[in-house]
DNA sequence: AATGGTATTTTGCCTGA
DNA sequence: TCAGGCGAAATACCATT
């Protein structure tokens, strides 16, 4: 499958951007921009330090606001007294902003003398394992950031322990299948998530877990898609009846009322009539039929409210759930 | 006040270009 | 990825009990 290809991409990546130089030998020196005239009256510019600007010595025309020099600072210093911010600019695009260490090719020593063979060996294998362990490290942590990532979310919809493992298992198989390649870590832990909170017929719904969640609705489910593509996990459509529990004790029903309501939605179910319709809006229905037989005195409006639907939904729904329980006797 | 009926609008999903 | 079609749901309004 193509993502055991990608995987074996990322790695292959890795190495050879970790070989590119780091930083730049030759600082560009920062005296360039004042000796450019000023475009103004083509006079001598000249640097202010203190206010960062550089500005025309003849008509004070501020030709460049932000001076900025993001070279070692030590290049442009005469004496090599404070090295406190002497390093590589940082870089975003690594997942260690460029920090890490990287040894260089070729087969000289630091003064440019050639190595041994000896030596040469023992450089090249240095220069594997540190590769490797870069790259595994960089594996570890953006594993890491993921599964904070789930458990903030699983904290904040208050799940279950079972479900965060499960959830963290489903995202690390997510990972190491290369499915997170090209989006963020978030998406694939909020997919994972979701995931399994569907396999679980936990009643939760996009907007649940996309409100917990960082990233925008769009990658969520698209990341979601690929997720139980690539895993080939089983989800079954949202079932009616998982809402019903959550909705009748919110309500104060009692026990025979959710029995009455699941066995509706059981029955309704078997005639495919749930099929392409709001689970939520099944269940509300099924909760307002059950009321009718048990005679518990919900309005339609009351079980609307707690069911997040609106009474006309409950009105299209709940006949058919009264057809269905005629049938039953 | 709760419910039922209905016309209209909004919304979400699917499909084909 | 986008427009457009389509069914479902929401919204608005009125009638009935």
């Amino acid at each position: 499958m193509w993502a055991v290809g990608g995987a074996g991409d990322k790695q292959y990546m890795s190495q050879t951007t970790s070989q590119q130089p780091r930083h730049r030998t030759e600082p560009e020196p920062t005296t360039d921009d004042t000796e450019r005239p000023c475009p103004e009256c083509n006079g001598r510019t000249r640097e202010d330090p203190k206010r960062g600007e550089i500005v025309c010595e003849d008509c004070s025309l501020v030709v460049s606001e932000t001076v900025l020099d993001r070279g070692p600072e030590r290049h442009d210093r005469d004496d090599d007294s404070d090295r406190r911010r002497v390093g590589a600019p940082t870089t975003k695009r690594f997942h260690d902003e460029g920090l890490s260490t990287v040894i260089g090719g070729g087969d000289c020593d630091a003064n440019g003398n050639r190595m041994s063979a000896r030596k040469q060996r023992r450089m090249r294998r240095l220069r594997t394992w540190n590769t490797r362990y870069v790259t595994q490290n960089a594996r570890e942590r953006a594993l890491q950031f993921g599964l904070s990532e789930l458990d903030r979310m699983a904290s904040a919809l208050e799940l279950s322990e079972t479900i965060r493992e499960t959830a963290s298992v489903v995202f690390r198989r997510a990972h190491s299948a290369g499915v997170q390649r090209g989006r963020s870590l978030e998406a694939t832990a909020t997919a994972a998530l979701f995931a399994t909170v569907r396999r679980d017929g936990i009643p939760l719904t996009i907007e649940d877990v996309a409100a917990t969640s960082r990233i925008d609705r769009e990658s969520f489910e698209r990341a979601y898609r690929d997720v139980v593509r690539e895993l080939g996990l089983e989800i079954s459509p949202p079932d009616p009846a998982d809402h019903v529990p959550g909705l009748v004790s919110a309500l104060d029903g009692s026990d025979a009322l959710c029995q009455r309501a699941l066995s509706l939605v059981d029955r309704v179910k078997a005639t495919d009539y749930h099929v392409g319709k709001h689970p939520n809006g099944l269940a509300a229905a099924a909760v307002y039929a059950a009321t009718l037989i048990e005679d518990e005195g919900l309005t339609q409006a009351e079980i609307g409210d707690e069911a997040d639907i609106s009474v006309v939904t409950i009105r299209t729904h709940y006949t058919a759930m009264l057809e269905a329980w005629r049938e039953d006797r």
